[in-house]
Order: C-alpha cells, then structure tokens, then sequence
RNA sequence: GCCGAAGUGGUGGAAUGGCAGACACGCCGGUUUCAAAAACCGGUACCCGCAAGGGUGUGAGGGUUCGACUCCCUCCUUCGGCACCA
C-alpha cells in the first residue's frame, strides 16, 4: 500500500478538529503547561519558514509534553499592527485594515496545513478594538503609576518612514525597516520608564532557565557600570562627572563637556563663546551615523574655562568635544590621558599634559587602562588602584564632593510613533489641565477610518489631519481639548500577548485572574534571538510593572526560553531579494506536513537552525515512506519483544526521549531511522513494537503517527496514549561487547555478559590474541573495567 | 576592545570522561531498465599497503587522567551582542 500522506493528513485533521483535541480545558485542566511560540506578524508574504521551523520547534515539544501527560495549551495570535503593514500598504495602495484580514486568514491556511497543535478557539489579533482595548488599558495603569510620561527629547527619526524609531529599531544609525540614515528631531513624545528596572532586568537574568546567548544579550543592552560622581568646581558652578576610575582622578588633567552640555556655552570665556557655539552647531547637525563611527579623528574645542581637580587642587581646562556623548553619565567627563585611550587621542591631538597615576606591573608602551599601583597619587601612593578607587570616592564623599554611583546604557522606552496602523495612545490635551489620560470607561480609544494614510512629513501621525478624530472633551473640565494623534509602539502589543490568550473574549477584564494564577508564568517559550533585546527585554519590563500594579504575581514572564537558530538557503540568509526564500507550501503540497516537520527537525539541535536542501528533504521522505511501509505490509503479531529487538527498542525509547530533553530532535529521528533500519529485515511486527513506534514519532509526523497508531486498536489518538516508559536494565542487551585498550589504545572488542563482574572482564580481554601478544612485554601496572564498556591494561 | 556561543569526514551532524564519525545527504560500485530517472543492495575519515595489517586524526599548543571531541591553561578562527558608554 502506498503511502498517501494527502488522504492520511486530511483524514486525521479532520478526526482532531472533531474531537477538540487541541482545545484544553484551561479552568479544569489538572496538569497546566502554557507552550509558547513567538507572536508572529501576518505578512501578505505568506509564512516564512523560519517562522514555521520555530513554531515546529514548538509544537514537538508541546506533544511530548502532552504525551507525557500534561495538559499543553498551545494558542496562537497575530502581531497585525505595525510599521511593516504599513509600509507595505503605502508601497502597494492596499489599505491595512482591508490588507490585513487576508494575510490573517491566508497565515491561519498555512498553520493549519503545518498541523501545529493550536488552540484556534483562543486565537488573538492585535489590530482588534476588544484587544487594544487592553493595550490602552495597561497604558493607562503604566501612567497612573508614573511609569508612563511625556517629554520633549531627541528621537530617533527616519527620514523615509516619517517617523521616530526606538533606539533598538535603528541599530547602526539606519532605520531597521529601509536602510535610511536616521536623523535626531526634538519632538514631544511618550516614554516607559524601564530604566526604572534595569537593576532588576540585569540581577532577574541570573536565575533564569534562558538560553545564555540570550542573558548576554540583555546583559550588554543594560550595560551596567559601577562607578562614582566627583564634582568638579567651575566658574560656572558644580560640574558633576561620572567615572568608573576614580582611582586615576590624580592625573585628571581637563575636563571634556558633550557639545550638548547645558554648562558648554555658558562657561565659555568670550573670546572662545562663538568657537563652542559654533563646535555645538556642526555637532548638532550631524547625522547620528556619523557621530558615533569610533574610530574618527578627535575633534574639539577649548572653552577657555577652568575647573579645580578636586584631590590635587590644580586649575585644569574644560574642553567641548562629541566624543563625550550627552545621553550617558551626566554627559561631561574628566579627562585622564595616561589612562584612557580615547583621553590619550585628544591629549596628543591638542597637546595637553599626561600625567600617569598607575604603575603597570609589566611596563607596557602606549598608554595603559588596566590596574596597578598608585604613583603621583599623595597619600593614596602604593595602594593597589583597586583598593585605591574605594577610598578615594570615600574620602571625597565626607566633603560632599562625590558619591559612589551605577549608570546603565539602557535608555527609556519610547513608544510614540507618528502613524497611523496602531492603537490610538489613550490621552488627550487639554488647555486647561494639560495632558489628560483617558477614563478607563471610555476604552478603547478606536482607530478611526481613514482612506489616506501616508504621511505628509509634518511631524505628526496622520490622524492629526482628522479632525473628527482630534476634537474632543477634556475628561477632567468638560472643555474643549485635543486627542494624541501617535499610536503606539507595535512592540508594546507583543509585550503583553500571552496574557490576553487566557481570556481573548473577556470584555471586563484584561484576563481572569484565576486563569492567569493556574496558568502563568509560561512554561516553555522557543523563538529567533533577534528579539532578544527587543521583545523579550520589553515583556520583562512590562511584568515587573503590572506585577508592582498587582495585576501579575510573577516578574519573570517565561520560566524557560530557549533560542532557535536559523534556516538558511545555500548558506544565505532568505530574502526575496536573493530568490531563495522557501515556501512552506510548495513542501506541504509536494511531501506533506508530517515530512516537512520531520525534516526541519531532522537537520540539526533547534538552537543551530540549518540549511534548507531539496536532496535532504528528500532523504526524510524516503524514512517516512519506510516507516508507513513496513507497518502497514509486515504482519503485526501478538507476542512480547525479546532479544536483540527488545534492547533495541528501550534504547531507542531512552534515546528518542533526551533528543526531547535537550531539545535536539535530530538525535530522537536518527534513533527512530536506526530502529526502523532494523525492523525493516524482520518478517513480523509485534503489535507492542509498532504501538511503542507511534509514539515516539508522534511529535514530528503526528499524522502518520495516529495512522499507524490506530492499528494499536486502544481506540485513542497517538497523544492521548502515554509516552513510553522506558527500563534502564532492558535498554542494554545481555551480552554487550566491550572495548580492549592496552594503555588506553584500542587493541580489540570482546563480547561478554552485560553482568560479567571485574574478573571475568579481564579474564576475557586478556584472552585476544592480540592484546596478549602485546601485553606480554612488560609488566602489568594497573586494570581498569567501566562496566559495560571497557577493559584498559596499563603496563610498563 | 569588552561580553557570549561555537570550531569533529566532501556536507548536515552524533558521541559531554570510556570503541570518534551514530543517523542522513553526497559520492562510488552493483541490481533493475532499451536508456535515463526513481527504487533497492553494498561501500565510503585520512595516509601507507595487492592484502593481512599498520599508522594518523575532533582549530593550534600545553596540562590533568589508566583513558580527553568532552575537564583546565594559553593562543587562533568563525558567528552573535555591546562599543568614543568615560
């Protein structure tokens, strides 16, 4: 019989759908375990494989799981808000809210094409009002608990998109979405204020189950530094810097201000006033690529000022240069030559003096930044500039002149964004009261229809031309006042996704808290380290916060999160561009779900990814094709295993399972490919072999796995049948071959009881010819037996 | 530069202190065919050798151990993150 997988998938989609298979009973379950696949965005591309080998990644683990007896909760959702949808309706002229639903139901075809184990009855869409409902809502929360605030700031702008971006959106100085160099524009925008968290973001890392490619990531995103503040006395008054070496503050020898610096034009001497006024002009018009490429040449300009080193009591001058960044530390610095490579650049460059303050052990030339001993340091001479640092800002904290301080790279959230395809950010401003949030009642702030959405460079997000939309009451006076025309960022709908899947069509509550009490945090959560600072620092952020609002009893939102890498076509990365982009359908219509699921798990751990390859894909077909042939054409017996077989199939039941383990599904589908290669030269099947073979094969071709399952004759889908236990005793044989080293060479194999003790080991190593030929030299030092595994004979 | 991950046949990878290369792709040979494709069977780390056999081998070099792909140290390379961040 032929293997029809067309007939066979089709018939079994059917039968789960019937019976609800995929559709827990999240009040009743007894055995909770969230499974999670990252949010994807419904593209009018079609689903990307990468996408889909992720979410496969997913739904093997979720299978097991379930056969292990837990009740799995698989829901799905989609991310149909954002720039990316936008753009492509300005590209195309297809306008999102009519572009969007296609994509949503043209995703759904292919998801289910893939069989994952979805819960579709709880599926969420961003883009609907019953769920920005609750984006607003938590927005709102966010602001009550001033975790939310407005401020007029530098942003990020691409010039093309006509919008602000979030730092992490404009990596390299070019907008993520279209390679345009963004620009800096002060515009009056909406912040989360993570930076609030980011000790807590960078210590929760260290008892996370989180892929460490991941941790670090984050680690490097927050970039902590310990350091201290030292006042610096100025004509201008205190100038506070912040360092991590206070410890060389001795051969501090000038100050650096950032062009931006509030004290720069008013500290400037007259002649020097129209030099720095000019110097912060050309800095300001500077494009953010061009100002943060390290290695250009130093630039700057003297103020003509002088402030006092506070531990030497020397006049030292006070410079401007853009190589001192306004946005971290208190954007001014102290300048130490001897021991900074960048304050060692500029001192050449303008001849300023160097004054070394560390003694290295070893004499290196050039200038050095490590530790050592103090010289030219007073009373602090010969201290190791460790000890050094701590008694220095110690010293100087009791005069009030520093203090020990922590800065973080980690920026605010902003989440303003001057477009159209988002949630309405729920606020309104009013000439009276100012800006207003809106009453919880009158959620959701609707997106209004709107035939034009493009962008007409004003600054401001296209609902600002619709003045329906705009005029409104202010909810506090009753007057007239203004709606907040930007939506919000697209990443704040995916930050809080998982919560809503508990409860999609609850329309009181964001969620119901019983729900979330049983159910979160997630259990198990696989997705692209591209989110790593993005997504996944964000979900973070926003449970700690609903967790301090009392919303969440959790901070950490994934008990365990693993990183899957990618797929790759002939070593590239997909693009259309390229031509190489895979279509999952084009697989699924040639060699069916359960061959393309196998495949993708087959071709290395889930955290490396793979390369896509017709020829490979091919081979797992032919598996299959083995796997259904030799249960359905070899009769299936009544009688237990024993032998050779019985070995053979705990093994491979112990084997399968830490494939699972460790997420490294090609080792479980060797396994079962080395199992099969062995049934395939008996005569019979018996009925234990082939319900224990079904299985184990359920996570990755669960079609064919209830197929072959079926025959079993418990009347059970394949997942509702319990995973095979296996017994450590029957996964070895009873007679095991054994290697033979001589001084840890290998001289030959014997096969002895599995059970043999120590003598009768050695006994029956010695026997080979060869070992003892070459044993017979000299004398044996030493015998060592690992059971079931080996002699070693050390001599002479 | 700092932080992290990883280096194994022609290729993807297996073995995390105990027989390196499981399983698969590819390649070679065979069966089948008018022929090709497909399918099936066998072989396939490298070097020497007709063979039996011997030797070498997990990025490089050291170390620990009876025994190291695996643990430790130094270095190299690749990938990812951060980076004029004081």
């Amino acid at each position: 019989m032929a293997y029809d997988f067309k007939a066979i998938e089709a018939k079994w989609q059917e039968r789960w759908e019937k019976a609800r298979l995929h559709t827990p009973d999240l009040a009743g379950a007894r055995n909770p375990y969230y499974n999670l696949m990252m949010f994807p965005y419904p593209s009018a591309e079609g689903l990307h494989i990468g996408n889909l080998y992720s979410f496969i990644s997913v739904d093997c683990h979720g299978r097991y799981m379930r056969q292990k007896g837990f009740d799995v909760f698989e829901p799905i959702g989609f991310d149909a808000f954002g720039m990316h949808s936008e753009n492509h309706a300005l590209k195309t002229g297809q306008h999102p809210r009519v572009l969007t639903p296609k994509c949503i139901a043209n995703f759904t075809r292919q998801l289910k094409s893939a069989a994952l184990m979805l819960d579709w009855t709880r599926a969420v869409d961003t883009t609907d009002p019953e769920y920005y409902r609750w984006t607003q809502w938590i927005f709102l929360k966010l602001y009550e608990k001033g975790l939310a605030y407005e401020k007029e700031a530098p942003v990020t702008w691409c010039p093309a998109c006509q919008t602000v971006l979030a730092d992490e959106q404009a990596e390299g100085g070019v907008c993520e979405r279209c390679e345009t160099p963004v620009e800096k524009r002060n515009l009056r925008q909406w912040f989360f204020k993570i930076t609030a968290y980011a000790e807590k973001l960078l210590s929760g890392l260290d008892g996370i189950d989180w892929s460490e490619i991941t941790k670090s990531a984050q680690r490097n995103w927050i970039g902590k530094s310990e350091g201290a503040e030292v006042l610096f006395e100025t004509p201008a008054g205190p100038l506070t810097v912040f360092t991590t070496r206070p410890d060389t503050l001795f051969g501090a020898t000038y100050m650096v201000l950032a062009p931006e610096h509030p004290l720069a034009g008013k500290l400037a001497t007259p002649e020097q006033k129209t030099a720095v006024a000019e110097y912060a002009k050309r800095a300001a018009a500077m494009s953010a690529l061009e100002r943060e490429k390290g290695d250009r040449k130093k630039t700057g300009v003297d103020t003509g000022a002088l402030a006092v080193n506070p531990v030497t009591g020397q006049k030292i001058p006070i410079w401007v240069a853009d190589y001192v960044l306004s946005g971290y530390g208190t954007g001014a610095i102290m300048a130490v030559p001897a021991h900074d490579e960048r304050d060692h650049e500029f001192a050449k460059a303008f001849g300023l003096p160097i004054v070394e303050v560390i003694q290295p052990e070893k004499n290196v030339p050039g200038c050095y930044s490590g530790e050592g001993t103090m010289i030219h340091s007073g009373s602090y001479d010969g201290l190791s500039s460790i000890e050094a640092r701590k008694r220095i800002v110690a010293d100087l904290e009791k005069k009030g002149l520093a203090k020990f301080r922590v800065h973080y790279r980690l920026r605010d959230w902003c989440i303003s964004r001057q477009r159209y395809w988002g949630p309405p950010i729920p606020a309104v401003r009013c000439a009276k009261c100012g800006t207003v949030a809106v009453p919880e009642k009158d959620l959701p702030v609707r997106l209004p229809e709107m035939p034009d959405i493009r962008p007409d460079g004003s600054g401001k997000s296209p609902l600002a031309r619709l003045q329906a939309f705009v005029k409104t009451v202010c909810p506090k006076c009753k007057g007239t006042a203004e709606r907040e025309t930007d939506v919000s960022d697209n990443f704040f709908d995916s930050a809080w996704y998982f919560l809503r899947y508990l409860s999609p069509a609850d329309t009181e509550r964001i969620f119901d808290p019983a729900l979330a009490q049983k159910w979160l945090p997630v259990d198990h959560y696989i997705g692209g380290n591209e989110h790593a600072v993005l997504h996944l620092m964000y979900v973070r952020f926003l449970t700690m916060a609903l967790k301090e609002i009392g919303v969440l009893h959790f901070d950490n939102p994934f008990k365990r999160f693993r990183v899957n890498g990618m797929i790759t076509r002939d070593g590239a990365k997909m693009s259309k561009s390229k031509g190489n982009v895979v279509s999952p359908d084009e697989y699924v219509d040639k060699y069916g779900a359960d061959v393309l699921r196998t495949y993708l798990m087959f071709m290395g751990p889930v955290a490396d990814g793979g390369d896509f390859s017709d020829r490979s894909i091919h081979g797992v077909a032919k598996f299959l094709e083995r796997v259904h042939r030799i249960f359905t054409e070899k009769p299936i017996v009544d009688r237990p295993v024993v032998g050779d077989a019985r070995t053979l199939m705990h093994r491979s039941m112990k084997r399968v399972e830490e494939g699972f383990e460790r997420l490294s599904y090609n080792v479980s589908i060797a396994q079962l490919m080395e199992w099969a290669n062995d049934l395939a030269d008996w005569t019979k099947i018996t009925r234990e072999e082939l319900s224990v073979f079904a299985r184990l094969l359920a996570s990755f071709a669960p079609h064919l796995a209830d197929e072959l399952y079926e025959k079993v004759g418990d009347a059970k889908f394949v997942l509702q049948a319990p995973w095979p236990a296996w017994d450590p005793k029957l996964a070895v044989g009873d007679t095991v071959e054994i290697a033979v080293q001589v001084n840890g060479k290998l001289r030959g194999t014997v096969s002895i009881p599995a059970e043999a003790d120590e003598a009768a080991a050695f006994s029956a190593a010695r026997g080979l010819p060869k070992v003892a030929e070459v044993l017979a030299g000299a004398p044996l030092k030493k015998q060592v037996y690992v059971k079931g595994r080996l002699v070693n004979f050390v001599s002479g």
